[in-house]
RNA sequence: UAGCAAGUAUGCUCUAUCGCUGCCCGCAAGGGGAGAGGAAAGUCCGAGCAACACAGAGCACCGUACGAGUUAACGGCUCGACGUCCGCAAGGGUGUAGUAGUGUAACAGAAAAUAACCGCCGUGGCGGGGCAGGGGCGGGAGCAAUCCUGCUCGUGCCUUAUUGUAAACGCUUCGGUAAGGGUGAAAAGGUGGGGUAAGAGCCCACCGCGGCGGCAGCAAUGUUCGCUGGCAGUACGCCUUACGGGUUGCAAGACCAUGUAUACCGACAAUUAAGGGUUGCUCGUCCAAUGUCGGGGGGUAGGUUGCUAGAGGCUGUGGGUGACCACAGUCGUAGAUAAAUGAUAGAGGCUCCACUUGUGGAGUACAGAACUCGGCUUAUAGUAUUUGCUAUUAA
RNA sequence: GGUCCGAUGGAUGAGUGGCUUAGUCACCGGUCUGCAAAACCGUCUACAGCGGUUCGAAUCCGCUUCGGACCU
């Protein structure tokens, strides 16, 4: 079975643990995103990870523009191989992690330049945690 | 060949790997198949559908406004009529209900509409002037009659002229005129002649405009036809007429689950009123204590449904100038909800640039469904194609 | 997704289709003062963009851009 699957139960989706998120979480910069991640005890909640991807319409007008680069990132958070070990970090801990992307900048960066920054991301966030 | 005008179609393709959201098969593992647009956009019109009272009447308000057609409907579309602007042309832009009533038109200008300020003409008056002739008073000459002259007061005629001397006009009353007046966006039909005190459609000719009839057209309207009328301001509102519109919108609405609180406060009625019922007003109608409405506090931030087969698309035949319509055949074509339809790699198209002429480099538009349709508007790299016009050349 | 509202100098904010688009604050210059402040006087800078209607548009009508509000 193969492990770079996305299925929608590892999204984030309730208002509420939005809210709680970006009021109580830490957050950091790398060049294109603003990340933002908490963790939470776990409870009944079967998957160890909720992610969510945004970019806001301040910086790019066209909804064509904001699936792309929404698409692009889901795609590079997908096939990373940092997964593996946060999902460990998160299952020792017993806590389910909670992260965010906001992708803030007007100009529209290739694939390459998306996967390397989430690249960093996962290992900043592993570090932190 | 070049430059245009009006349309129509299309608007990247294939392979591999890894994914996403529905659907179908399967106990499961897994397998199969589907998955953005011409504008999905703006939300500018029109409908379906839903709730409100199975939505009723009147007023108010809003919209539309050349004619005929088309359609479920429309402010759209099609064909046609007239005016005006742009273009050599093919064509394109834009406008068009009624005038019964009523209002406004800055600045400028005499005046913006019941015209009459200047000007022109007639008439009366006053002042001044000219001519003619008369009365009174004074002076001079003369014996006197009388003559000459100065002052003054009436009268008549004239006052810028065909005879005929004189030469100077000014103010004003009443009336007639609409030819002329540097304005203005717009000035009371135009040109010529007659006519007159001066002028004027006052009269005449031609041109323009209107009415009636005939003819053509379903009609708007047209008319090298006949007769006839001396003849219109312009623009924008209010208004009038005809037609249409109940209001709110899928976050409409229905069901299920979870949670709470009948918290509390205020208003209202015992039989005729008040209040309320998603509407601006009035009427009608409906609503009764476990009540209705308002205020205020608390909870949820879930699921199912509405939800995709529809005034559907495509092809053919027939009707129609056309929008469109009829019939036959055929196709199955997104349904998400922190919101899928993607990413990477390779190959191929197409366009541009460079040179070593078959390689390299760059680019490949506008843009992303959210209940569904019919239009409009706006954005859009290119490519293909039909018809028409103008110019040049050749036959 | 749907329903609406707005855009006028540097800031704020009036404006019946008709004169150069008011006013307040700020900036700048001057008067006053030994120097400033206050006061007084003066100057500068605007109708979101494009098209249409009209003789004439900030105003009326379309389209575009930007900003904002509401819905359960």
């Amino acid at each position: 079975m193969s492990n770079f699957t996305l299925p929608r139960s590892e999204r984030l989706k309730s208002l509420k643990v939005i809210r709680r998120m970006f009021v109580e979480g830490k957050s950091g910069f790398v060049y294109p995103f603003r990340y933002t991640y908490y963790p939470v005890q776990q409870g009944e909640a079967a998957e160890s990870i909720g992610v969510m991807f945004s970019v806001p319409k301040k910086f790019h007008k066209r909804a064509n523009k904001r699936n792309l680069l929404k698409r692009r990132t889901r795609e590079a958070y997908r096939l990373s191989p940092m997964r593996e070990r946060m999902r460990a970090i998160a299952e020792q801990r017993g806590v389910t992690i909670d992260l965010a992307f906001v992708y803030s900048t007007k100009e529209v960066h290739s694939y390459k330049t998306v996967t390397h920054a989430v690249q960093r991301i996962l290992e900043q966030v592993c570090e932190n945690i």
